[in-house]
DNA sequence: TTATACTCTATAAAGTGGGTCGACTTTGTC
DNA sequence: GACAAAGTCGACCCACTTTATAGAGTATAA
């Protein structure tokens, strides 16, 4: 389950992707046109410039900017800044990895197998989705469409 | 995210699935091969008995038994019962949509399109895979071996 | 001095787990 | 048969941790 916490991130990232390169977005405005709490989009925000996603800069004229261009953020990446590995369980993360207490033999436990399946496929597609896709979704772009709707 | 509960109550399930048919296993039995909380457990079986998985029995000789045979049995709908919605996001389940407040046009809510695929993918593996999979995949059964290592 | 990011503290809900007792069913035993 | 005893599920209350949010105040740059 994605938290408010990285659905707010997202739609911020989204946001800040849609901003003029170079120029900034203040946290109140992102806030505002996406209808999320300001101080905890502060937070927010505060995570993904301590994970190199975004950089700030402060005082008057300040605000928020994206670190890197668009096309080279996996919207995977995002999440797993602010909610931890993609797998639904810690034992079938492939970047996180970490043996579960509870679980005699690894290799024979069915719910663990069964998630590294579903964690390949929760990859699959945001590892291959980037903030730029995200951002032409949300401008109403065509081209995209046609991806949203591609079958497995 | 899978919970513990959901978590537990697969492995129960899974625990179920390999007693004889007709036969019941003990709370205590299945908390104690699992290393799961009993008292968790108790609560967690509860509620699979009030969804239809299971039945139970008290007093002497009685236990917990699937309410139907493994194999009709989709992993995909004990998790729906014991963590809801497989959707990362509610506004992208098609069991349980609900509208998010935060959203003012839904169809170019870009964060909504990109987890609406990934509930796609989700429930591919989960719908497709059976109890009575997993209890094979448990069992060390080879034929399952390869159904988990297929690529998408 | 003003606008802005940043920090600290606090609150309510949900997830996770434990402890205690009650209800029901079987199994004796007289 | 009747009644006691033991085994088993079931329900209630308590506590701690993580999420989600708000408020007040601090630091920094123009």
């Amino acid at each position: 389950m994605l938290t408010k916490k990285a659905k707010y991130g997202l739609k911020a990232m989204v946001h800040l992707a849609g901003v003029r390169p170079g120029e900034t977005a203040l946290v109140a405005d992102i806030a505002a046109s996406n209808q999320i709490p300001k101080k905890f989009l502060d937070a927010i925000l505060g995570e993904l410039r301590n994970a190199g996603f975004v950089h700030s800069k402060k005082g008057k004229g300040g605000g928020y900017m994206l670190a890197r261009p668009p096309e080279d953020i996996g919207v995977g990446n995002i999440v797993r800044a602010l909610d931890g590995p993609l797998a639904p369980i810690q034992c079938a993360s492939k970047t996180v990895y970490r043996r579960c207490d509870d679980c005699v033999d690894e290799t024979r436990c069915a719910v663990r197998l069964v998630m590294l399946r579903a964690r390949d496929a929760i990859a699959e597609v945001l590892d291959k989705t980037s903030l730029e896709q995200m951002r032409r979704m949300a401008a109403g772009d065509d081209s995209v469409r046609l991806l949203v709707g591609a079958a497995l």
